[in-house]
DNA sequence: CGCTCCCCATAAGCCCAGCTTATGCCCCCA
DNA sequence: TGGGGGCATAAGCTGGGCTTATGGGGAGCG
């Protein structure tokens, strides 16, 4: 088994795409840990065994670690290679939700079932939904549309849409809601910020006062934050992603404020520290909407029912 | 521009990774968001201007939506193109997990920092923990050995090994610790099942005869479980990954234990639902070890310090 | 034993995705 | 009215990943 190159570890933070094995790769791995034979997981894939031989090889040599133990009588993992294979997992995880939500996204005239979802459900909820929904009925072509309120409501009473989700404090008239779950807009900082170890709730005023890292105007969370504070926020940077702000509020540039359906991983993971806070109605319901009358029926009512358990 | 070949959707489970861009295509994405330019992402990614002009056209051809409006003046990203690049952002952190972990991974005897962690910990909390301790240092070289909590104790106490991180009930002779943060391991169940719905905890004895979905014996949460409960957890299946037990829970197999690091989402998304268990001791702290005496000092202190915010 | 089956590895050749260089068009601004 | 930033198109190259074909090694069995 010649000795592996090792090259200078390329530290620079550039495109992570050259060292982590593509999609196929990890699925394949995954595949061969389930299975237990490299032929087995190859057959399973839709590829022959000499692509997966080599596939897995070259995985190998590209991570610098044996990750599976060859034998004449199958393949098991090497204890690297579990833990490998569920890095790999999860990163497959995403990758599920994400093909479950461009799916959906694909413009579809004639999809079975349309949904109208405002943004933050759109993106941290719904993929996870989706999945579900095909796991149940995996025929179900769905559509998705993403945008306000106004916009869910509007689709909706067009009857161009089957089933809609809100984040509103108020059901938008003409449509029947029942509340799905709770979300909160909360304050994060990093662990090493000041805040981080206050034992008290912060006064509304002193948030008002602070400079905060925020999303744009006119998205969602920056409309309910700037109500709830009557237009007081003050923005110490505007980012347009929920992933931007969070990785400036991890880096330490100061506060955040986001929902908390954005930053669940973080906080588990103690990048980042929620700060109570006091005197401000940060809170609010995620409800599903559909015009008053026409009770949600067939695949819209089966995804109602997923969405609360 | 001409219309777009539809292809019947393959709706077959098969191999995700043909319906998903690869992960530098993802990048690309997320660099042009944040940018704001097709160019200037290319610049940063190191490859051309068409270069990039052409793989975002493909993933746009691939996923059936427009993601970026280009103008002479740039690029911005369509409603849909901001929905999928947050999902994008969601697959490409899992990636960077799968790096900082791969990289540590490597057997590097001359690495400056090097960490022995039990599984748990080393699948769920070390890949955060080694971006963050690469964002703050990025020259450190780490590496990282995965074992019970006695292999870490051996690794450490024959100077082979920095800082330890172990998940037992008990730390190991020789060695010195600090609690950095606390694990359960909890009874999960699908949304359907009817223990979903009990309003009361469930008894130890119920769960000590009813067949569980479980890791393999002589797995660390496996041994908890079985010391908790007398070594009466009856498996009704055993699988080999944490992930294949979540996936069978998911699906309704039957009830799962797990520590409550590993279904965070999980719950969080309602997939799953956590049932509260009477007279059990599923809890354990999780510490970081060293042998007595011995400090950590330079990296391995920077890296406890991150362990605990 | 020797036959057969199920593993896995290697070799040789093909193909396409993605890169590069070289242009050209468009728009804005000095 | 040039110049520069931004994007698209065209032509050509390269390599990674696939396939088919083949060989070796252990296990079970007549």
């Amino acid at each position: 088994m010649g000795s592996v190159e090792e090259q200078p570890a390329d530290t620079a933070h550039g495109s992570i795409a050259h060292r982590v094995p593509d999609l196929g790769a990890l699925e394949l791995l995954l595949a061969v840990a389930r299975l237990g034979s490299l032929g087995a997981a190859a057959r399973e894939l839709g590829i022959t065994q000499p692509a997966a031989s080599s596939r897995i090889r070259s995985m190998e040599r590209q991570l610098g670690v044996a990750l599976v133990d060859r034998s004449p009588r199958g393949s098991r993992l090497t204890d690297a290679g579990a833990l490998v294979t569920d890095w790999a997992g999860r990163v497959v995880e995403a990758a599920r939700a994400f093909d479950a939500g461009a799916q959906a996204l694909r413009v579809r005239r004639d999809s079975r079932l349309r949904v109208a979802a405002s943004m933050t459900i759109a993106e941290y909820l719904l993929p996870g939904w989706l999945l579900a929904l095909r796991a149940g009925r995996p025929d179900t072509a769905v559509s998705l549309l993403a945008g306000n309120s106004a916009a869910v409501a509007e689709r909706l009473l067009a009857g161009e849409a089957d089933l809609g989700f809100v984040e509103g404090l108020t059901v938008p008239p003409g449509l029947d809601s029942a509340v799905i779950a709770h979300d909160r807009l909360i304050v994060v900082v990093a662990p090493a910020h000041p805040w981080a170890r206050r034992r008290r709730p912060l006064p509304a005023a002193e948030l008002a006062s602070t400079p905060l890292i925020l999303r744009e105007k006119g998205s969602g969370t920056r409309q309910v934050l700037d109500t709830a504070l009557g237009g007081l926020a003050r923005p110490l940077i505007e980012l347009s992603s929920t992933t931007a702000v969070k990785a400036a509020a991890v880096s330490g540039a100061g506060p955040a404020v986001l929902s908390e359906l954005a930053v669940g991983e973080e906080l588990g993971l103690r990048r980042l520290v929620e700060v109570p806070v006091d005197g401000v109605a940060l809170a609010r319901d995620l409800r599903a909407v559909w015009p008053t009358g026409h009770r949600p029926a067939g695949p819209a009512r089966e995804l109602l029912s997923l969405t609360r358990g």
